[in-house]
DNA sequence: TTGGAATGTCAACAAGACTGACGTAAAACA
DNA sequence: TGTTTTACGTCAGTCTTGTTGACATTCCAA
């Protein structure tokens, strides 16, 4: 159904339509991460924090692989982030039960709150977005986010959504 | 007319939707960067590289100031990549006629064929979810993405869209 | 019991962002 | 005319976040 356009306008898919979405999600993006960036500076962390912290916060429990894999980055990488998080009491580690090679990831309760305070500053701006174009423009939103993603990730985001 | 939602269902507007459009940002992003960055890693170029040729691409002869206040980065951030692009042979410099302080960016014929391959890889990806989803989805995708940048960046967005 | 998987750590490096300071040329202004 | 401001460039140093490679530890499973 969707992709029978026969007779249609085919006027969205031109160059300067495409154009104007690759800007647009150039732009966003700044704003989607501006108000989360501006309380990490406070607290000396960085995007990278915020994500891990998302994350676990979203999957408590999660083994570092696991994370590994949503977040997309190099265990080195990851690793510096969660040192720093654990040092300062944000997340906890714990020692798989069943499988005691994996580590299990918690945030703290400082962490929880710490957690509670970007992703409030985050959805405070998409609220304000949602509520201004209305609930046919979010879904479309959302369609189009989702089938700009690599089909793996296109996994991962769905089983979020359906946890 | 838009903000008007009396007795309409609210159910877009939950914290449970909010956070997915989040993922879904974070998602999406992660595959809208992914085409170039495979071309960029070629011609051992980044993302910077990317954005500054870009927009120099899309408004020729655009002065230092004016691409610096489009890509929110400091002077000399961008100083080392146009230097990297200079020294390539990608961009020229032409100092201003009227305000010979000025310098005016341009494009070489190379640069303008890495920016063709770098867009057309970017551009195929959204075309792709563009059809897939069709326009109504795609206007609403672009109205949540505008409604979520900042102010400033909105209006330098809807300045490009009308040029 | 041994191989491989999961995890962690050390070292080195690079891109790309930042601040601060300083220099030069040219325009604008008083 | 002389001074100030603007536009741009550059040097130096720092930070975050990513990378690769090498190696150690733990421990499950064949």
């Amino acid at each position: 159904m969707q992709n029978d356009r026969t007779g249609e306008s085919l006027l969205f898919l031109t160059d300067e339509q495409l154009r104007q979405g690759i800007e647009a999600m150039f732009f966003a993006y700044r704003g989607f991460t501006a108000d989360p960036d501006r309380i990490l500076e406070k607290y000396k962390y960085g995007r990278a924090h915020h994500r891990a912290m998302h994350f676990i916060n979203r999957v408590p429990g999660t083994n570092v692989n696991n994370l590994l894999n949503i977040l997309g980055v190099t265990k080195q990488s990851l690793n510096r982030v969660l040192r720093t998080l654990i040092e300062d009491n944000l997340v906890i580690l714990k020692v798989g039960s069943k499988d005691r090679r994996e580590r299990h990831l918690y945030l703290t309760d400082i962490g929880k709150s710490l957690e509670k305070q970007l992703s409030t500053a985050q959805s405070h701006r998409m609220r304000e977005a949602y509520r201004q174009v209305g609930p046919e423009s979010v879904a479309g939103f959302k369609q189009v986010l989702e089938a700009m993603m690599d089909p793996k990730l296109r996994i991962t985001y769905k089983k979020l959504r359906n946890s």
